[in-house]
Formats: structure tokens, sequence, C-alpha cells
DNA sequence: TCTTAAATGAAAATCGTTTCTCTTTAGAAG
DNA sequence: CTTCTAAAGAGAAACGATTTTCATTTAAGA
């Protein structure tokens, strides 16, 4: 189970310390995204401390190999997730309860194609997300009163 | 042209006031997407004066009425792009020369429901976006030499 | 005009995120 | 098991884009 993190780390040239260690467990026992500070408050207690920077630092790394996924929040505050669907998708996040679905969009490498020939150029990235409310969490609004 | 921009805030039941009809002028001028504090220097000079708050609310107002977009962008900065295409439509955007090209996916009301279908709930928006380099900065960065 | 809710500017606050600098440590080499 | 070094981390401070506050001005309908 670490082991396994441990390679994932390996396999991105990161020092396998145990606060990355403890970052990705953590990760991967979350089901919704989940912010920094989030991470940093249920980490501080477990080692002598944590800094935020560390953090921050390690999700960017973690991001930036792959390994996790940043969710484009409508507040534009930074969330992670890590999601363990090897395939390329994307998802459907709950901005209330924060939940994550994939979502398999069929068209997109189809999308990045039209993109090529029509405009040319490179395509460096794509986002492909839905903003909403989880079945459960719609039920909710709709129990008490809100619009419509 | 600016009684154009006055039926506009009108719909949107906002008063046309100079600063807005400024705004907007500028944005439907412009063939990149622009940063609020852009828009403020730019509009500095003629009127007395303008706020930056007063972009940021304005702008903000306008991309709520729908009558503006905003673009997601990676260094997670504000930008703001007005598009004439009144069809549903997605973006692609140069983070070099930061011109806008429209992108007609096809699969996209599709995706909202299977997104409906699948998962229930309620969607509240969508994000479909393609990052990367227009053609001619993707020349001019092959020209010069960097990565690969 | 007159009236009033909406809009604005200036200054200050906010606060998520990043930088700095010094200390610690993982991991490879011997 | 030591030694060594680049990478990683802590804590504090800085940063800076965005937002809030609040007193003043203004668009627009009556
Ligand atoms: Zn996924
Ligand atoms: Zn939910
Ligand atoms: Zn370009
Ligand atoms: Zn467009």
């Amino acid at each position: 189970m670490n082991g396994q993190f441990s390679e994932t780390l390996k396999g991105l040239k990161l020092k396998a310390t145990p606060k990355r260690l403890a970052i990705l467990r953590l990760l991967s026992q979350e089901s919704t995204y989940v912010s920094p500070e989030e991470i940093w408050q249920r980490l501080r207690g477990r080692f002598g401390a944590i800094g935020l920077p560390t953090v921050y630092r390690n999700l960017e790394e973690l991001a930036a190999g792959g390994v996790i996924t940043k969710v484009i929040h409508p507040n534009r505050q930074l969330y992670y997730f890590l999601c363990s669907n090897r395939h390329h998708h994307h998802h459907f996040i709950c901005v209330a309860c924060r939940r994550v679905e994939d979502v398999d969009v069929c068209a997109l490498n189809d999308l990045e194609r039209e993109v090529d020939a029509k405009i040319g150029g490179r395509v460096l990235s794509h986002i492909v997300q839905v903003n909403g409310l989880c079945r459960s969490c719609a039920v909710a609004a709709a129990g008490s009163g809100e619009k419509q």
C-alpha cells in the first residue's frame, strides 16, 4: 500500500518522504476533492508537524506528475483529487459535497484533432469538467425551498 | 454601436453607465482575452478616472449575465473575453498571445445528458476549453530552440 | 425636476498562495 | 553501518490579485 506510493514517487523522481506518503494516503482514501488547507489540517496531528507550504509544494508536484488532478472550482481556489481511473477521462464535481464522478466523453480525441486541424498550432492541455449538484445534494436542495 | 450595448445592459437590468459602456466597447474591439488590470490601465486616461474595483465588479456582472466569458487560465488569474458567436460553443485559447478561437464541439449536449443520466443531480455549468499555442505562436516557439 | 436605488472611487482589508532562509533528511555511495 | 549531498521541510514573512467598506455620485423612472 505504501510501497505502491513509494513506487509512484520513485517514478516521478521524488523522494518517498513521510509527508508525501501521508498526503498520497490521505488523498487515496478520500472520495472528494480537497483543498491544501484541509489536507494540512488533517495531517497536523500526526508527525511533529507539517508546513502548509510543504503541502502546496507536494500537491503541485504530484499534479505536475499526473498522479493527482486539479479541480477547476467556481470559487477559484485550489482543490485536488486522486482518481484511480487510468484512462483518459474527465469529471463531474459536486460543488456542494465535493464528490467527484468520472465522465467518459468519447469526443475528446476528436476535439483535439478538430482544434489541431482548424487552428493549427499546438494543443498543450484541455479542460473538460461538469459542475453541479450530485443526486443527493440536488435532492437535499430541492427538499428545502430554493429557486424553482 | 453604443446603443447596441445600452440595449444589452438594459436586458440585464444594469444601468448604462459610461464605465460599463467603455468596458464593453473595449472588449468588443479586442480579439484576445484581457485581465481586469489591463482593462483598468487602458481606460484610465479617458474619464476622470475609473476604479479597479469598478472594473472587477462590472466584468463579473457581465459574465454573470452571459455577455462575456471567463477564461480559465493556467496561472489562475481572471481573464475575460467577449465573443459574438451566439451559439453554444467553447474556446481554444493561446497562452502566449491570448488569441481566442471558437471551437464547436458537437458532443456537448450529449455530455450534459450523459452526466444527467449517469449521475443524476443537477448540472449547473460545464467547462470545455483547449489551451495551447496558436499557429503563429507555435511557429515562433519552434523557430527559436525550445523543448524537442 | 425630484427621488432613490444603483453605481463608483479610494483606501484598506483579505487571505489563499508563494517565497525566503535555515535546518533536516532520504537515499546513494563507499 | 557511516558519509555525503541534493532534495525536502518548517516557520515566518511576503505577496498580490481580488474584495470589502463606506462615503459620494449618478442613471433613469415618476
Ligand atoms: Zn476520474
Ligand atoms: Zn453532492
Ligand atoms: Zn498565440
Ligand atoms: Zn467564441
